[in-house]
DNA sequence: GACAGACTACGGCATTGCCGTATCTTTCTT
DNA sequence: AAGAAAGATACGGCAATGCCGTAGTCTGTC
């Protein structure tokens, strides 16, 4: 619910850019949150931090870092949470174990 | 053919981990390559450098760095790059715009 | 109480992110 | 063909993160 109006909230910026011409309509972008609340997707996930780390291919420090809100996920890597929090089933298709490819 | 042997060798790799015990066979674990041709996704996209940037949310820099052999992504950052070459509709549905949720 | 697992809290160096700018190269346009 | 504009390449350089190590805290278990 609340997370929800957090992500209106953050689109409308989007919106304001095209509004104002400072991005072209037409062209699709993602949008990355500012924040990432780590602790949360690995808790969902029921992973410790150590087991969330090489699940997904992370350094130990750095989720560290990031949980103890020492550092800040950079932009790939905030797009990269919230992929795993999302689309958890794509990431194992495109990262996962050796397939014999699709 | 010649990149599904290279994903093939890669994850050999990953069965050595195994074999030798340095890893639990039972964690799940995505495979980053060490490398990622950065230009050849942005090519397959028919996107130019600042296109691909902020379709992404990339820096421009960033992507410069990366098809100059200037910097190495990170693995976030590689790991990203993979998603978005093999699963580019997962990136659209949990990154994509303004959605009503899922 | 002793011990192990998980997490917090820092120190500190290597590496990347990222911005700016100058220099080609390619592709239109006149 | 000459000039303009777009797209890339090539660096300099600072700020910020990645990442490794270590010590301390908290909790549950034996």
């Amino acid at each position: 619910m609340a997370e929800n109006f957090n992500r209106i909230m953050e689109g409308l910026g989007d919106v304001l850019e095209i509004v104002e011409g400072r991005a072209a309509p037409e062209s699709y972008r993602v949008h990355i949150p500012e924040k990432v609340d780590v602790k949360a997707i690995r808790d969902r996930l029921k992973l410790t931090q150590a087991g969330f780390a090489e699940r997904f291919g992370f350094s130990i420090g750095a989720v560290r870092d990031w949980e103890q809100d020492r550092r800040t996920p950079e932009k790939s890597a905030r797009a990269l949470l919230t992929i795993i929090d999302r689309e958890p089933a794509a990431v194992e298709r495109a990262l996962g174990p050796i397939t014999a490819d699709t």
